[in-house]
DNA sequence: TCTCCAGAGTTGTCCAGGACAAACATGGAA
DNA sequence: TTCCATGTTTGTCCTGGACAACTCTGGAGA
């Protein structure tokens, strides 16, 4: 119980989603991390320097660059933090901005139950698809910027996802059986996060499309075979901020060269930059794009293209 | 289309689980992969040298040693990937054995209403509890098999995955609200395995118990922290086959360490070894161990212990 | 003033080859 | 048979170097 946890080089990249050869690099280069060494020579990260990483990884992957932070003061830091999502992509609808704030009260006072029910109670008062567009999403990034200022533990954050996971799910086993065009849904090898993907899962079945989730993590030549199996007329990946840009762009012109020209390739989610508009490649932005594509999908096969 | 898809030593550690060192040191060594180089001396990983290491994978979390793998034949090596999990943890109810095929063939058709319905008859049909024990359990290794040797691509095994995940989550959400001892699921970093937290889950709370569960990969001392903020009794950890055997002793180890001794420590899946019985860590190799598990700690609670 | 571009700086990832602790296997003694 | 000592196997860590891809900066030209 008494011991402060330090970690090895390993478990600090499973922690913190930076490589071992970016942690050895930095502590070359900018003398930061500084890890102690145990009796056999090898790294031992203090916690503290480990919550540190995490914090940078995470500005970075805002578009911060790592020598810059390294050389900014503790206040300068923090004021980063803080900062960070106040540029967030889900503008808080003015209604809902209280309610957001108190079910963040639920998630940090740990009461499940109560999280549940005022979860539930607003998605039947406003309906599935406002409640996703107008709560889910804000709500996430609300979440997103409280665990990035120190206010949420991971755990907490964990226990939030699976409240939100377990209640899209629910939903979208509901739905009737779609028709429309059939959507596959899924993440590239390295995303892990399946928030993303149930949103628009539940948009896209609510406006009565049929979707086919993989999940996530699929490797690309299976989302390609996948495609083929299901006969799918568009499918649609999730990137969050988290997946590092700059393999955004190939990873996604691979795929898209591996898939039939008549399939759609949408993408969507914080790591989706937008596209030039002739690689074929629909990058959408926010949820409300996604169903606005898919009503111009619709328009598009109603005129015989 | 055309391109045959290499990947990156990067790409290859991704797909197969296998680290970046582990790959240059079997090179090294053994002489396989042998991948070739692109014009910056950078490995290049055929697909098929990338099939074979992730049979290898396999094969080594079930006890396998690598050296004497590479040293098999073609022969030998398809013989091993067969009779990989014919010693299955899972026996097949005798009665369930012609269902578990028909879903099997369910899953390689592609026929996801198909399946869907097959699971929810046969659920309906033999209650919650037998159905996770008698069909979901020896699915799940049926499935791996099937992936196993070659039967089965990545993404059908995702596309029956998802369908469990689904239905399993939306039986849960059906349990009444429980009492009984408080439990705590996850899994360590690195376990991204969510399927047998999910059985355990629907089992416990089938039986009364209430079950708070933060998803996969949480480290160490934020369950430490959510045990204490949920006042758990119990914390149950789930470890796959793909957990790589040497990790589990001192992970266990030293989670044990950090929890109050009053809570108990459960472990469960195909990489919960046993455990010495005085080290305060209960090993449970089957589901229905977990369910003793919790009609053992009730009566110990009910004695006044 | 604005736009564009070349050169300088930054950054993540790869490489080679060495080292070592922990896990495993093997064979002989009790 | 069981048990233990000894040799072998195996994954992971280390150092220090290299380089391609990206970003920034300042100056030339419209």
């Amino acid at each position: 119980m008494t011991t402060l946890p330090s970690m090895n080089i390993s478990a600090v990249e499973r922690d913190t989603g930076l490589g071992k050869d970016t942690l050895r690099v930095w502590e070359r280069r900018y003398g930061f991390p500084q890890p102690a060494r145990n009796d056999n020579g090898e790294r031992v990260y203090p916690a503290e320097q480990v919550d540190r990483l995490r914090q940078m990884k995470r500005l970075i992957d805002q578009g911060h660059r790592p020598g810059r932070l390294v050389a900014a003061s503790d206040e300068e830091f923090a004021q980063l933090c803080s900062a960070a999502t106040s540029g967030g992509r889900n503008e808080t609808a003015a209604g809902e901005a209280s309610l957001i704030a108190r079910m963040i009260a639920l998630v940090k006072a740990n009461d499940v139950p109560a999280l549940r029910q005022a979860l539930n109670q607003a998605m039947m008062r406003m309906g599935l698809q406002r409640f996703v567009i107008d709560v889910v999403a804000p709500l996430n990034d609300a979440v997103g910027e409280a665990w990035m200022t120190g206010e949420f533990q991971v755990f907490e954050e964990h226990l939030y996802t699976e409240q939100i996971k377990s209640l899209l799910r629910q939903a979208i086993g509901n739905l009737p059986t779609g028709g429309g065009p059939r959507v596959l849904l899924t993440t590239p090898p390295d995303e892990q996060h399946v928030l993303g993907l149930l949103m628009v899962e539940a948009l896209l079945g609510l406006d009565g499309a049929t979707c086919i989730s993989l999940g996530t993590q699929t490797p690309l030549v299976d989302i390609q075979r996948a495609t083929a199996a299901h006969a799918a007329d568009i499918v649609a990946v999730s990137l969050s901020a988290a997946f590092s840009g700059r393999q955004v762009r190939p990873l996604l012109s691979q795929l898209r060269a591996m898939l039939p020209a008549t399939v759609e390739l949408w993408v969507g989610g914080a790591g989706a930059q937008p596209m030039p508009a002739q690689s074929g490649i629909v990058s959408l932005p926010t949820l409300q794009a996604a169903l606005d594509a898919l009503e111009s999908w619709r328009k598009s096969r109603a005129n015989g293209d």
